[in-house]
This record gives C-alpha cells, structure tokens and sequence, in this order.
DNA sequence: CAATCCGGTTTCATATTGCAACCCTATTGC
DNA sequence: GCAATAGGGTTGCAATATGAAACCGGATTG
C-alpha cells in the first residue's frame, strides 16, 4: 500500500520527514551542498536510478528546497539549485554526520575534516543549547503547554 | 527492487541514514523522546501497521538506538527504551523540527514551544559555529583535505 | 470462564524501488 | 553531413516494502 503521509501532520518533525524523509532526498541535497547543480552529476555521484532521480527532485522542487533554473543557451540544460530552505536544511545534515561519526564510523578512512573558511579551524559539535548557550539533554527540555488549552495531566518531556 | 543500503559508503550522512532514514524509525525516536515505551502506545500514537512497527523496532534495536527492556513481572511486557546513541538523535530531531516549524508551520496551531527546565526560557535555534561560536552557513564552510591523500583539484564546499 | 490487553505473526492488495532499455534534442568529431 | 555522444528524461518490468485487517497465545481482569 502507499506510503502514509503526515502533510497534516500536528506535528512540524513529521511535516518536515514528509519532504525529506526518505531515503534519497537528504542526500541530494547534501550532494547540492557540496556543489552539485545537473542531473547526470546528481545521478553518477549518487548512483540512484535515472526515475527516482526524477521524482526526487520534482518532489524536492515543489517544495521549494530546490529550484530548477533553465540555463538551456543552445539545447535543453537545466541546473538544480538550493533555495534559501534548502540551504537552511544545514544544521540537519551536520547534527546527522555528527551522529553518524560518532556512532558509525567508517572502519578505512576518517571522518571529514569540516573546517570554516575565514578561520581554518574545525567547525563545533552541534548542541542544543538554552538561552544562554548552555548544553541541553533531552531530559531537560520540556513541551510548555498553550495558555488557551485545557492544561494536561503533566508536562511531558520533548 | 530491493532498496539501497549504504551500509558500507564512505558517507557518515549516508550511513546515518541508513539506520534512521526511513519514514517511521525518527518518528519512533522522536515518539520515545517524549516517553513512550511500550508496543501499544508507539503503536497508537503514531498510526503505524504493527508488522511495520515490530520490524523497526527490531531494527533500532539492532543498531543500538533502541533497547528492548523485559519488564514482564507477570507475562511478557516489554519496554523499548532510548540509548546513549538514540538519546544523541536529539539534535536531529531538533533541527528538523527547528526547519518544520520555520518552512512548514501548522495553519491551526502553534509551533511546539520547547523550553528548558531550569530556566523555563524557550531554548535556542540550532545552528552550525565555528570554533568561537560564530554561525555559519553552507558556504563558510569546506572539507579539509586529509593531508595523507593526494591534493585535490580545490577545496570542496561542506 | 468469557472478555480484554499485550506483543506479535500472517495474509493479501497495493505502492515504491531499481535496472535496463528506449527517446528526443543538441553538440561534437571527423 | 553523418555517426557518436551528452543531457534529461520516459517506459516496462521484476523485486520489495508498506498498510490494513485478521488471527494467535499467554496473562489478567471481571
């Protein structure tokens, strides 16, 4: 049966999962990170087929993390670009490479070396943090409740 | 056909994907996040089929996200908890409710309003920093070469 | 002793994925 | 001027994954 979607989500990590929640989606825009704009770039550094490819990102360009710019002078050229929410999908894949060098890493080589340009120097271990730039656990965050609803049984955690 | 695993890719986004990649296994993260433990309640919180539901739990199980925990005093009860490693997707989790929240708002309600517990003050927007702390976008940053390798044509964006 | 809860497994219809082959336009190489 | 090649797809098919619902077996509750 169809995959169940949560456009409707009440929650914003389920609506967010339906745009990029799959298995392909997040690497194409990483691959757009990187620097990658054309189809057959896409689909040789990716090794995805040549249709999902296509319904990648028709999908990711209805969505706006994408935008397909025609730049055909002389025969049908197109190039994907990231979009200002696409680009802010940063975080996203940072908080997952972290993870997954932290937990995962690859047995023969090691991690990337993410540095930043003006600097040089390795960029930070991303953290959720409260006002005040101190490090947050899951258990310290909680869900405040809305004034204007029926107050619940308890405060729950994140 | 059988969908691809990127068990092995020289990738750390890649291989995280492959453990927490699909639809459901971060709504279950997220789901243990708020408390949920057992069977039923991941079961009627999220929507999901139950052979769906026992195949990813087994599977974050098996990748150490999950731990399945006997609590049966009488008869078999089982609790699914989080790990240190799933316990560790919670910047993930909030970087994509962080993106939800800003691209993908809710036309009835209000974004969640997380806060942290000793200060009650609603806690930070993720970002990535350099080393001092400053925010940085895709563009500041680069793939540091491993000096073992053979120089690359030019430095590579994040 | 029947009804219910918990944690599954099974069955079946439908979607999604991956591969490979094909297509059309436009630019090359010679 | 014509074949070869590149870019960006589309199509057909077989292998899988998903979802709904039915079934199951032990334990507890009424």
């Amino acid at each position: 049966m169809a995959r169940k979607r949560f456009d409707d989500s009440s929650c914003s990590v389920a609506r967010a999962l339906n745009e990029v929640g799959d298995w392909w989606s997040l690497l194409i825009v990483l691959q757009a990170m990187y620097g990658t704009r054309r189809f057959v770039d896409f689909q040789q550094e990716l090794g995805i087929a040549r249709n999902i490819l296509v319904d990648r990102l028709c999908r990711l360009v209805d969505n706006e993390v994408l935008r397909k710019v025609d730049v055909g002078e002389h025969g049908p050229r197109f190039e994907y670009r990231l979009t200002d929410k696409g680009r802010d999908l940063f975080p996203v894949v940072i908080a997952l490479r972290q993870w997954g060098d932290r937990y995962n890493p690859s047995p023969d080589q090691p991690p990337l070396d993410l540095r930043d340009r003006p600097s040089g120097r390795p960029i930070r271990q991303l953290e959720v943090q409260d006002a005040e730039g101190k490090p947050l656990t899951v258990r310290d965050v909680f869900v405040a409740e809305d004034n204007n609803e029926a107050p619940s049984n308890g405060k729950k955690q994140a």
